[in-house]
DNA sequence: TCATAAACGGATATTTTTATCTTTTGATAA
DNA sequence: TTATCAAAAGATAAAAATATCCGTTTATGA
């Protein structure tokens, strides 16, 4: 469905959005062992996010990640789109160039409604709606 | 959403049903050219639906491969899950252990009847349905 | 100013997926 | 029988995804 590193941006911006904030930063070393994910592999996904303004980071003391109200307001299909570098859920399910409903792949009338509606959803949920108290 | 495994033995399917029978069996080499895939890695897929008795083939002269009835009403959704060994739809989208609606994940109840709809478009889908004249 | 803490960036390693090549097995036509 | 054809099977190679390590930069508290 997803690939691991946007699984495993998911799950780091679930729990970012729900600990921290400008005021209370969290570091790459938490956010790894509370979401049980490979801290140097989670380390790159953190800086593509950041490079990609989808996150924010500072160096140094007192340095983590969080986020600002704005980029709680980030859909999670553009996470995954930043971190992927393509739309999954927009190109022909079985790989067809040029798919669309007037030059349809074999299944394309078969599932092209069910996949836009799961597309749709993913660009409905922001991460403030992952937030957990 | 797909692996590029289970996209070719789609696409090589699809050609497959329209195209095939007992008495009109096809060459891999003539399926990989039809479909443009390569031709050394359909082959291998082509070997692991048929050891799981998703297709038909014979050796020898005049072998090859075709789609008994039976088999041309098999799902979709069955074909993904034998060449990926597992059901990917049905497991969470960000790879929570156990995540249902009980025990949710951060987006459980934000996809899950979407994600199911789309899957049961997968199961839906048989072979037969792909042939094209 | 200086030691330290933390993200950043580059290089490297491992694993999985994708792809190819070669040999073996089995079927059939001559 | 035997030559040939085609899938099956095994070994290998290349590419991509996943994962780790280490030195650099930057901020800050002492």
């Amino acid at each position: 469905m997803l690939a691991n590193s946007s699984k495993y941006a998911i799950k780091a911006l679930h729990y970012i959005a729900s600990n921290a904030s400008e005021e209370r930063k969290l570091l790459v070393k938490d956010i790894a062992k509370a979401t049980d994910l490979p801290k140097p592999f989670l380390s790159k996904i953190l800086q593509q996010l950041s490079a990609g303004g989808m996150i924010s980071s500072t160096k140094g003391r007192n340095g983590g990640f969080f986020l600002s109200p704005k980029q709680l307001g980030e859909s999670v299909l553009n996470i995954i789109v930043e971190i992927e570098g393509k739309d999954r859920l927009k190109l022909c399910a079985i790989g067809f160039k040029d798919c669309d409903a007037f030059n349809p792949c074999p299944i394309h009338h078969l599932i092209a409604a069910e996949k836009d509606e799961l597309r749709k959803c993913y660009q409905q949920i922001k991460l403030v709606d992952l937030i957990s108290t």
